[in-house]
DNA sequence: CCACTGTACTATCTTTAATAGTACGGTTAA
DNA sequence: TTAACCGTACTATTAAAGATAGTACAGTGG
């Protein structure tokens, strides 16, 4: 079920999240769902319990999963996981259009931006600078 | 006219960086105004030449100034350094946009989202700017 | 109480980042 | 051409951060 590369440049407990995160995206593991201990999946990897524990606090501090201590970790409900990450979606998209501002472009350019990444337009190859 | 704090959490050409952003963004040092030479301010604030280099090379690699081996680093013309900030806040944009989409954000909320957003920004002015 | 669960803390090892030292190549003017 | 500037490339050393492991403690439920 889950697998990992040793030699990989990213590290285990990162490759072990981003298939949790796939599991989890594709209704894999079902809302409420148990994920294995941390020992149990460790010991299935042969690895120390603790890269598990790592991976599956990052899960939980993303909104993909919630720990119970004693009990164990389960998926968080649908709308947890989407909601968390279109909110910080949001978050740097606000912060984009901010970063734009403070640099002096336009509202108007940037609501034409908006429109034209919306239509997938690639070109727009206008003058940024002047309002 | 440059300095730096070596017990800093920010390494000492991050700080270079910084202050060069600032001389050139106040047009302190204006579009192809030499800077000093490496050797020079390495001396002066007692560095490694070598931090400076770094620093340099990454002030070239946003724009902010162009080197030309054998005679000096140059303060960029204003248009290239605003356009390339521009142009990369424009990137950030668009890959936020792209982001939320990819969740299943509806363009018209996108749409929406970046009114509100603009006009937040406008009525904050408003109220710190007495009309 | 026992066998599970998660968690917190520290230690170690590896990797990366930051800085320094040195040497090389271009430019300009005498 | 030579000397005194300039940037640049490369390598070595040091400092900091990151990843993983080991161990011990705390909650849960039969």
């Amino acid at each position: 079920m889950i697998h990992f590369d040793p030699n990989s440049v990213k590290p285990i407990y990162e490759q072990i999240v981003d298939q949790f995160i796939k599991l989890i995206g594709n209704q894999v593991l079902k809302p409420d769902e148990q994920l294995p201990s941390v020992r149990e999946l460790a010991s299935s990897v042969r690895i120390n319990p603790n890269t598990i524990q790592r991976a599956y606090k990052l899960l939980e501090s993303r909104n993909y999963i919630y720990s119970v201590p004693g009990k164990g970790n389960f998926v968080s409900p649908n709308q947890t996981v989407l909601s968390a990450e279109i909110s910080r979606a949001e978050k740097r998209f606000k912060n984009s259009i901010l970063e734009l501002k403070k640099l002096g472009v336009g509202n108007s350019h940037i609501v034409e931006l908006t429109h034209m990444t919306l239509k997938g337009v690639e070109n727009h190859a206008k003058n940024t600078i002047l309002e």
